[in-house]
DNA sequence: GTCCACGTTTAATAAATAGTCAACATTGAC
DNA sequence: GTCAATGTTGACTATTTATTAAACGTGGAC
């Protein structure tokens, strides 16, 4: 890696939109409120340096109010909290996640396996 | 983390038990053929180093002839592969993963489920 | 015209993770 | 009794990932 421009671009995006209502979105109040130096936070913008950790850009998900899914997925990362999950059940959920790959599950039949899921307990 | 002695043990539990009948289960020779030094692995075998990267924890599932998802889960990673899984439909699999550990849904539901999916394609 | 907040750049690290080498003590094989 | 292979130990080293401080140029507010 080096560097994410897209996904840069999109935080760029997101906090330029929420600056228009509330100033303290500038970078440098921003990258505070986040964690990070408004030096990283420029970079990361830029599309000069990779995405934050996971932790960061979940938190800033949360200020810009977008789904963090969305966030991590463009820096090719997962929510730790999933592999929480898949740990709490190894091979029932490799498996799971294995046959929805294998065959080639489309997301609608992925949602309805979820509402099937919650028929069940 | 700083070691963990029962992910060690059972590498050294299951190479012992190989050693009987083959002898190039020696450390040193199991070692090589993983891809990392003998010193590294004693420490691992022994607890006092934490379990290599997934890549080699893999390798030696091969080469143990164990699911490399049993190795993977004492380790307490998950394999690089899920995440890839993950990341091709993030938001619907994240849901799907969610909702699995929201429900509180046991391996024998999700084995259902599994099979449920396997109808739909 | 200067002050202040903005975002940027240069130049380094910091922190975490993953691993090695050389030297050692121990044991069974010859 | 020495040789060869075993596993272990202490002291480092490498790699990857994540991040910063300080100094800079720019533009509006006063």
């Amino acid at each position: 890696m080096a560097g994410n421009p897209e996904f840069g671009q999109r935080i760029r995006d997101l906090r330029e939109a929420k600056k228009v209502v509330d100033p303290t979105f500038s970078l440098r109040q921003f990258a505070q409120r986040v964690g990070i130096s408004a030096t990283f936070l420029s970079k990361i913008e830029t599309g000069e340096f990779d995405p934050p950790r996971a932790e960061h850009i979940i938190t800033m998900a949360t200020l810009l109010e977008v789904d963090a899914d969305e966030l991590l997925a463009l820096a090719d990362k997962t929510d730790p909290e999933l592999g929480d999950i898949i740990k709490s059940e190894p091979k029932a959920m490799a498996d799971l996640l294995r046959t929805a790959r294998d065959r080639g599950l489309t997301v609608e039949d992925l949602e309805r396996t979820i509402r099937y899921m919650k028929k069940q307990s």
